[in-house]
DNA sequence: GTTGTCTGTCCGATATATTGGACAATTGAT
DNA sequence: ATCAATTGTCCAATATATCGGACAGACAAC
């Protein structure tokens, strides 16, 4: 009577009430003025969020000053955080950074999420297969993340790195995730500023999503010249039973390489998306 | 002048003023009695540890049961992690679990931790070439959890999981980490409870911590029937510069092993310990 | 139909967590 | 030696986050 398994009670809820990845959300629309106070518990992640920003240990008084918040505070909440284990002092003496316990808690997460175990067999397999780089994509709250990466030895450096947030248009795997919104979705969705690309063009929301709906249709995702002048982006979707954009996986190949070729590629990511989706169904 | 790095400040200061990496670590000394409010970031801590200790998506309001705590209060830290993607629905529609942002972080962990990358390559290195089941082994908190491991074909079944979290007396391993400790600093360290062992044998601290002094002296340790009748452990420290053991590395072989394999197999594992104590140097 | 149990949200009241400041101890630079 | 800038801890005051309870809606069982 206790353990009753129940099924989905709120059918349509996808995203939480509010999306916030980004660096300080802030609860005043106003760049913060009055000196309001801040809960413990919006610190914390606002933490989370520099570290992860940073990806290296930082001094606990130097979390206050990047922050904006007391040093008491901010030493109560790491001191609290390091006796859990989920920081660590690290580096230099004084210097903290995420901890044992965040491993584990990842661990979890992989457990009970095929897609990132198995993608990561996907990557390294066409990696090897095939020479090229490939990326496996997902996103996080208004960004991407690269999770999983195998890079080829020919291409020269990738813009992005495991694990830094990408904003959503800057990439061919990108035009997936949106597809399924409103151009009014899309709008509130991702943060204006977010378009405006790495060579400083801008990119029309509408266009945006015409691709991405495209995109969808064809089933991939073939741009080129978005992360670097001399880099084409294939993608394709991993979806679940409903067709919702779970993950992508994805090649970055030289923009020189031949029509013939990129079709060789495309077939064998979308065959792999489709084993990836399948296998994803048992959650 | 801003990004001066300095060095160890507080020059003795290894652990936290409180451990508690166990569940519900209370505020009160009496076992929670009044309706005394608790701070959302202790219930953060928590949600996380409730979480990990199940292994899988839970319904928020049966976090709140477990937890003794509001619903509503457990509604708004949940969603707040929600946004955060710190936490994320799963499972069925209402349940929730560890989210994409906790992986990223643990990601960040693993590059600033040499011995975690690392330790993997060794493990899977060692058992590919004995055939034996490996393990790589941390302290968190007051237990021990399990970071890497690589089972054997032969073996039967392994008492712990990748993640779990172990007591320290359960083990070879264990006795590296409290080595350096007095009597007393054990007994504060250690529940009590975890000087049972899994088939109710308790074991005397004293004892216990002899048994890690040898163990310290000999860079080796070898113990039957811990685990279980069949298993023998052989574990081998993971080192800082100062002599701290930040991990073990393990073999699980079966007890009916002979004695030149198993010091064919402590020969084995020592080296790995001091090549990885002395790469795990530049953290 | 009714009943019981669940989810997710909202709302005052009050217990308290956050705050800003002050503190001693340490370090590096001058 | 003196100075300026750190770290880590402690404290009393007050802005507010937590709590308990109530709510509507969904689902299953009967």
């Amino acid at each position: 009577m206790e353990r009753t398994p129940r099924q989905r009670r709120n059918p349509r809820r996808e995203a939480p009430p509010t999306a916030a990845i980004g660096l300080r959300p802030g609860r005043a629309s106003k760049p913060d003025q009055a000196p309001i106070r801040a809960r413990g518990l919006d610190r914390a992640v606002e933490i989370f969020q520099l570290l992860h920003a940073l990806r290296k240990p930082i001094a606990i008084g130097e979390i206050a000053r990047r922050l904006k918040a007391p040093r008491s505070t901010i030493y109560e909440i790491v001191n609290l955080f390091l006796a859990a284990d989920i920081l660590e002092y690290a580096g230099d003496g004084s210097e903290v950074f995420f901890g044992r316990a965040i491993y584990l808690y990842a661990n979890d997460y992989n457990a009970t999420h095929a897609i990132v175990r198995l993608g990561h067999e996907e990557v390294r397999r066409l990696a090897t297969l095939t020479g090229e780089t490939v990326q496996l994509c997902m996103p996080v709250g208004n960004k991407y993340a690269v999770v999983a990466m195998q890079n080829s030895a020919r291409l020269f450096r990738i813009g992005s790195d495991v694990g830094v947030l990408v904003p959503i248009p800057w990439t061919a795997s990108g035009r997936f995730f949106v597809a399924h919104m409103s151009l009014a979705e899309l709008r509130a969705f991702i943060p204006p500023e977010d378009f405006r690309l790495q060579d400083g063009r801008s990119l029309d929301p509408r266009k945006f999503l015409a691709e991405a709906r495209a995109a969808r249709e064809a089933g991939v995702c073939t741009i080129a010249g978005l992360i670097d002048d001399y880099a084409t982006c294939i993608a394709a979707p991993v979806v679940d039973h409903k067709g919702h954009c779970l993950a992508c996986i994805c090649f970055i190949v030289s923009s020189a390489t031949g029509r013939k070729r990129l079709a060789e590629l495309s077939s064998l990511l979308t065959a792999s998306a489709r084993h990836l989706s399948a296998v994803s169904e048992e959650d």
